[in-house]
DNA sequence: TTTGTATTTAAGCAAATACTTAAATACAAA
DNA sequence: TTTGTATTTAAGTATTTGCTTAAATACAAA
């Protein structure tokens, strides 16, 4: 499927197509990469877990299950998919995991937690 | 389910959970709302949509479905999902309708653009 | 009115999500 | 070694998602 849909209406304007296929083409990884973040990111648990880890600075799995009520499976299965989106990483101490969020990560999401902040001023 | 998994470690600690506890509390709307939003954007479709609306300021479904080559009926749902979730808005002129992005989010959208734009630079 | 164009809606379906419970790891402590 | 703790993994399942095709709207033009 590709070009059988063109409007016939006067208005469509072959040059603005063209244009738009060529700034969707030019930055498809770009689509891709942010696309991937931001369903991520775009889960209320997810969200939740995230703002925590910036708050913390690190946290386990135990401790986010105790804070978010939910049990320590469903957690770790959030924080694979985070980890496998190379949005956390983690490191051991004993037998307990400590998540953290990836530095290169740190500003979008910040941008994320500052309009969190910011409604629930309202 | 809650609070029947806290860790028995010696690090765990209550304050610092409990803390965590109430900013979860604090913002739960905000994080409804805007995770809300982040599953939106975090379709590769419908941030190329949403791309597109910014940089031509408004656009039909029957160009959409021509520059990313999809089917009108799947970019139609497409832009349901959008206009349900407030993120676009939509004028009618003739028998063609104009999809354009709310004011209201363009801020964050913006920031997601340039993440795109510099994404694509390297 | 009849015909055609732009769009939406409906129904169906395969794949992805997000949980559950149970079992498996890994390892510290007794 | 045995026991217990923190975590992950696996399997099962209900729900959601994102497309498809076909039908329904809405309305402009002939």
């Amino acid at each position: 499927m590709s070009g059988g849909n063109v409007c016939i209406r006067g208005e469509a304007n072959p040059v603005q197509i063209n244009d738009c296929r060529q700034k969707v083409a030019k930055n498809e990884s770009a689509f891709a990469q942010l696309s991937a973040v931001l369903s991520l990111a775009g889960n209320e648990v997810r969200l939740k877990i995230l703002y925590l880890l910036e708050a913390e600075k690190e946290l386990c799995p135990c401790d986010l299950s105790d804070i978010l009520g939910m049990s320590i499976p469903a957690i770790s299965q959030h924080l694979r998919k985070l980890k496998d989106g190379n949005i956390v990483s983690s490191r051991k101490e004993g037998q307990t995991i400590f998540y953290s969020i990836r530095p290169a990560h740190l500003k979008l999401l910040r941008s994320f937690f500052k309009i969190i902040n910011q409604l629930e001023a309202i």
